[in-house]
DNA sequence: AAACTCACG
DNA sequence: ACGTACGTGAGTTTG
């Protein structure tokens, strides 16, 4: 019976008293925006999706209780008297639970005069048992007198994420009943929640006993006679009608008028279309987050046809100006990966071909290289970078979606092409995820398979093109994309390629050294606990710091004490232990990150590090850098700046050349909240952090600032760039709350027209849902009106933030493109290797360090026409660590 | 997979 | 009253 259906029946009312009280404790932290509670909408929608997830039905019903009386009361009027009043804050959430099952895909149901244990009991015993398997799930036990072979009852047992299996055979093991005889030890023992009398000083124990014995309330009171005189005996007779009326009642009707028929019920999957805006009323914003991924998943089914031609053998009709083309590569590490395939065509004609097979092909790498016939693609830089292991020099790459996807909104961006073509509606194409698997089941698929999912990618580049070009311009992001981030790929694509040398032995110098010191300071550790432990387990640190030594724990983790260094610094003069661990954390982190970690990527062929920029990730538009991440090389203690060392030219007589902005960021909130006196420090070349030292201490000559009151200003001046907070600063600064928050208002008055522009940002993110760079990067803030002050505060601190982090990163990029230009133009050799966000690092011939230095410094100064001057510093030598 | 810690700008 | 600096990536332990 390999196809057998399944039936799934929920008790919705009592389900979602259930859910309501699983979390009523947070009853109040689950309010929306009008004043709704939701936590047993929540809950309820949690619940049923983990049910559904679990028993994976064909077909599911919700049953509800219909209104205030059913056929019961006529039986008996004081049934279910006595019950508290159902709380307002749970009845008010009902008609939503109604409309969020609708929105769910699930039909309910309810009836006049009757309850929807009826239904469920009607509806389970109607259905064919040769087609269906039934599971019915409740939030009490009277249910479970419908269980049999074929009928499973489920019964939340607490909270909403455990349940209780009744099956026949859990039933006898738990009462040592039959299902049917639940009924009669309801007759018996009655039930206080339904006001069921029973007989008095009957309970749960008494009836079973007496069911083991005479079988069923009525075998009860055939053998009344044989039974000894006693207060029992006494008690069932004076309550004999009682007993069967209760049993009446706790009867489950089987023959409800329910005019539904199961096939009614197929279970067809969420209806995003109602299920998006109930979201967004009920403010579930987690589940708005999951919507995308669920919403491919559950329409990938039902894909139309697609034409497409599978080549082995590129001819030059194939080739035309305009064409998407798509290279696909199942592992991250564009470096390395295997190519699965390739794709190419427009609208008219789609081309596939599996494998590398086409990249041999000179036709087909003559069509990539030619810049006249250009081309559309996705994540243009991994395609570079990967055709360039081929020997093609990709070019004519006029769009790429990956790259307008994450501009038009940072959120929105994926790897997965599926992804981003369904946050444009295009639906024709399954996610990565389902054509490949994920993890390590990932791999390629039947070659059939692979081609199809590649002709997808083609159409759906084919159609997202004109959408998203449209929306660049409507965005005011048209050069944004055209003269910024599309050839910046082209000149990471660049850098990735060319990666960096690194001086291998170097590296394994230092592993054997750090070991020897590792070892030491392990041992003197082990004598100063008297125990040996994992010195990397915060976990067994903690035990040991603050419990066996008994140092005062000063702050905690979610999971336990907090051994961040923070803290031990506080108590460096407890125990001669706490240094020596806080050297440890320092040479074992350079050791597994930066020694070990490094060694580990060294390409064995070039003896160089390929980094991987990302550039639609950051919220910002900053870069990050992966596999390895070469913008976190240490250089503030000296321990770890030695690592530089390693990073050396790929020729001898050549040198490694740095240059980096100074104080970008705060020159860039100068010329962004043209701040007079701001401006003023930077146009007279002042050092900022003295300058504003001055102006917030109020301290007459540069001279009289001490290095601490510097240190103050300085942490001020970065507090400003991370918008502000009082308790931010005194944090950082180790001073009182009320301390930083004079700072900052003196800072404030000092520096009117950053108070401005802070309140004028703040203001129009509230008013736009998003701030701008000056190049017109975008970020939407949904939080920014939210009630919650912590998000709505994160929310205020961002738009402050990004339009000076990102326009800064939007400088650094644009010089990127035109240093990229004007080394090709001057014929130079000097090679761009790596960005760290405000610093560009280059390798060159000792003897064109001085026209790169020019170059550089002028192509980085110049770049931007501010109403003050931008400073970039250079500096060279044998190695990164000497470029200082 | 999440939590913690720590490296960078 | 709320509990926080902005943006990242990676190694290790642990549930």
């Amino acid at each position: 019976m390999a196809d057998k259906k399944k039936l799934l029946l929920v008790d919705g009312n009592s389900v979602a008293f259930r859910a309501f009280y699983a979390l009523y404790q947070s009853l109040n932290r689950f309010k929306n925006s009008s004043g709704l509670h939701t936590n047993a909408i929540y809950a309820f929608h949690n619940m049923l999706e983990n049910i559904i997830e679990k028993e994976k039905p064909s077909h599911v019903l919700v049953a509800f209780d219909a209104g205030k009386t059913t056929f019961r009361h006529e039986t008996f009027s004081e049934y279910k008297d006595g019950r508290s009043k159902t709380p307002s804050e749970f009845r008010e959430q009902l008609p939503y639970i109604r409309e969020m099952v609708t929105a769910l895909g699930i039909k309910h149901y309810e009836l006049d005069n009757y309850e929807a244990d009826d239904i469920i009991g009607t509806l389970a015993n109607k259905v064919s048992h040769d087609d269906f398997d039934v599971v019915v799930v409740s939030g009490d036990k009277d249910l479970t007198q419908l269980a049999d072979d074929h009928i499973r009852v489920e019964v939340t047992v607490k909270g909403v994420s455990e349940l209780e299996s009744y099956t026949p055979e859990h039933i006898k093991e738990k009462y040592g009943l039959t299902p049917r005889q639940i009924i009669d030890m309801k007759g018996l023992a009655g039930d206080a929640s339904d006001n069921l009398p029973g007989v008095s000083g009957v309970g749960e124990k008494t009836a079973i006993t007496l069911l083991k014995e005479y079988g069923s309330l009525e075998g009860v009171y055939e053998h009344l006679d044989d039974m000894k005189k006693s207060k029992r005996k006494e008690n069932l007779i004076k309550d004999r009608d009682q007993a069967f009326m209760s049993k009446e009642l706790a009867t489950i009707n089987l023959n409800t008028p329910v005019e539904i028929k199961v096939d009614d019920l197929a279970y067809e999957g969420k209806d995003f279309d109602k299920l998006i805006p109930l979201y967004k009323e009920m403010d579930f914003n987690s589940f708005l987050a999951k919507v995308d991924s669920d919403e491919i998943k559950s329409n990938a089914e039902n894909l139309t046809e697609i034409v497409f031609e599978h080549v082995l053998e590129a001819k030059e009709e194939m080739f035309k100006d305009g064409m998407e083309f798509y290279l696909e590569m199942l592992d991250e590490n564009y470096h390395l990966a295997e190519i699965a395939g390739v794709a190419w065509g427009n609208q008219e004609h789609i081309y596939v071909c599996s494998g590398d097979e086409m990249l041999h092909q000179p036709l087909f790498k003559k069509w990539l290289e030619n810049n006249q016939l250009t081309k559309k693609t996705y994540d243009v830089k991994r395609t570079a970078v990967a055709l360039n292991r081929y020997d093609i020099e990709l070019a004519g790459v006029t769009f790429d979606a990956l790259l307008a996807a994450y501009l038009l909104d940072t959120n929105d961006k994926s790897e997965d092409l599926a992804e981003v073509a369904y946050n444009y509606d295009f639906r024709e194409i399954e996610t990565d995820e389902k054509i490949y698997g994920k993890g390590v089941k990932r791999g390629l698929p039947e070659e059939a398979v692979l081609l199809e999912h590649l002709a997808r990618k083609i159409k759906a580049l084919a159609y997202l093109y004109p959408t998203l070009d449209e929306q660049l311009s409507d965005q005011a992001q048209h050069d944004l994309f055209y003269e910024m981030e599309l050839p910046l790929s082209q000149v990471l694509a660049k850098m990735e390629i060319a990666g960096i040398k690194v001086d291998a032995s170097r590296l394994t110098k230092m592993q054997q050294e750090f070991s020897v010191i590792l070892k030491g300071i392990e041992q003197r550790v082990y004598e100063l606990a008297g125990e040996e432990f994992n010195l990397n387990s915060p976990k067994q640190l903690g035990v040991i710091l603050f419990e066996k030594m008994g140092l005062p724990p000063i702050k905690k983790t979610k999971t336990g004490y907090s051994t961040a260094v923070d803290v031990l610094e506080q108590l460096k003069d407890k125990s001669p232990i706490i240094d020596e661990i806080l050297h440890y954390r320092q040479v074992a982190k350079i050791q597994s990150t930066y020694v070990e970690g490094l060694l580990k990527v060294i390409h064995p062929e070039d003896g160089k590090i390929h980094t991987r920029y990302v550039q639609t990730l950051t919220q910002t538009g900053r870069l990050s850098s992966v596999d390895p991440n070469l913008q976190n090389i240490p250089i503030r203690l000296e321990e770890g700046r030695k690592i530089r060392q390693a990073f050396v030219p790929r020729k001898p007589g050549w040198k490694i050349f740095a240059s980096d902005y100074s104080q970008i960021e705060l020159r860039v909130l100068a010329e962004i909240s043209q701040d007079e006196h701001l401006r003023q420090a930077f146009l007279e070349g002042q050092d900022i952090h003295t300058s504003t030292a001055m102006r917030v201490f109020n301290i007459e000559t540069a001279e009289e600032v001490t290095p601490n009151i510097r240190r103050q200003a300085k942490a001020v001046n970065f507090g400003v760039v991370y918008g502000i907070s009082d308790y931010g600063l005194s944090q950082n600064l180790g001073i009182t709350r009320k301390e930083a928050k004079e700072f900052i208002d003196t800072y404030f008055e000092k520096y009117p027209g950053v108070k401005k522009y802070m309140q004028d940002i703040v203001r129009e993110a509230k008013d736009k849902g998003f701030v701008e760079t000056l190049w017109h990067r975008r970020r939407y803030l949904p939080d920014i009106n939210s009630r919650n002050f912590n998000l709505r505060s994160f929310a205020e601190r961002t738009a402050i933030n990004t339009p000076i982090q990102g326009s800064a990163a939007d400088i650094l990029k644009l010089a990127m493109i035109e240093l990229d230009k004007r080394l090709a133009k001057e014929n130079m050799e000097a090679t761009m290797l790596l960005q760290v966000h405000d610093e560009l690092v280059f390798e060159a011939p000792a003897e064109e360090i001085e026209q790169l230095d020019k170059v550089v410094t002028e192509v980085m100064e110049g770049i931007a026409t501010f109403s003050l001057p931008l400073k970039a510093d250079s500096s060279w030598g044998d190695t990164w660590y000497d470029a200082k």
